[in-house]
DNA sequence: ACGAGATATTACGACATCAAATTATTTGAT
DNA sequence: ATCAAATAATTTGATGTCGTAATATCTCGT
């Protein structure tokens, strides 16, 4: 079964159960999500196929993308990589098993320790990012070159909504 | 710190590091990644105010847009709610003991049950698809309501492309 | 110099999910 | 009729994540 035809038959239904509401808005936002839902599937296919998850290819990516020796704090990388301390500290002895990133402490401050990707974990995050690369890629161009711009901006106009949307919590709850 | 500057420094360390790949296209998808997780932030939220956790309200809203008095089968809804079997058993456990839904024996097929929607369950999930509605609604109508429905569009080609690709793996991996 | 408060990390307990194995039932072939 | 294969739901065991609490260290005011 086609993903657009279920969710063009989730909005109908609704539509059949609930007529004083209109669900164009938020067929919209399950289309995104299935985009976005099946993107990060295959992203994590690919992680797992080099031996990480994909929250391990998260840290392993932000320091990668630091360049070659570059050490940051734990909690640096939890506050990018979106991640509870204690969810980081797991991913992170994980890695460290694994041998794809090394913990140094910190010379400044003893309750800290520094972390720097080793060959092996670059290695790593440069396959993953050149799939993901190419993946959203070939996503994009396929549908016009010259919107994907406007298309973005789009986006980050919804995303400004959004977030102009948390200070009126009540008005929607 | 702003979710867009993050995306923008994401992408230009990256292009710092790897010079020799586009970043462009990758910076659309965390962008549309940041988009859904915090859409999808909101709704959980809404869920958990009123006793149901997010995967919980799925199945809820699934019964919920079938009308009054539907029954469906756990295959069924497992199905359309994109969940294991077992994730399942769990959900409908957790939801027969709020009294939110109602497992019946099914009179044509004894191995399998089937499940209806209580008054306390339809109201819950009343209550989160407004929400939802308000949302969504708030977030695409802030841009330009004029163009969504090529925004919409531009989505569905996308996830054509992604479809497509799927039978392409050997090309991007 | 010293102690109160702030900060970084780790340890522990809980939860949702999935894959695989299990049980019960139906269906189809002989 | 009977038995093997397929199907439906559940149970079990493991994984990954989070929130809270505990530990160690730093910073700043006095």
């Amino acid at each position: 079964m086609d993903i657009l035809s279920v969710v063009d038959d989730t909005v109908a239904s609704w539509g059949r159960v609930r007529p004083d509401l209109d669900f164009a808005s938020m067929g919209t936002m399950i289309r995104l999500n299935a985009l976005v839902h099946s993107m990060t599937s295959r992203i994590e296919e690919a992680a797992e196929s080099v031996g990480v998850t994909l929250g391990e290819f998260d840290v392993l990516a932000t320091l990668r993308r630091h360049g070659d020796g570059a050490t940051l704090m734990p909690s640096v990388i939890a506050e990018v990589a979106l991640v509870s301390p204690s969810g980081l500290t797991h991913r992170l002895t994980q890695l460290e098993k694994a041998g794809h990133i090394a913990r140094m402490p910190d010379p400044n401050d003893r309750r800290s320790s520094l972390i720097s990707i080793t060959p092996s974990g670059a290695q790593i995050a440069d396959h993953v990012i050149e799939f993901i690369v190419e993946c959203t890629s070939l996503l994009f161009t396929s549908i016009s070159e010259t919107r994907q711009s406007r298309f973005t901006k789009e986006i980050d106009h919804c995303i400004a909504a959004l977030d102009g949307l948390k200070s009126a919590d009540s008005d929607a709850a």
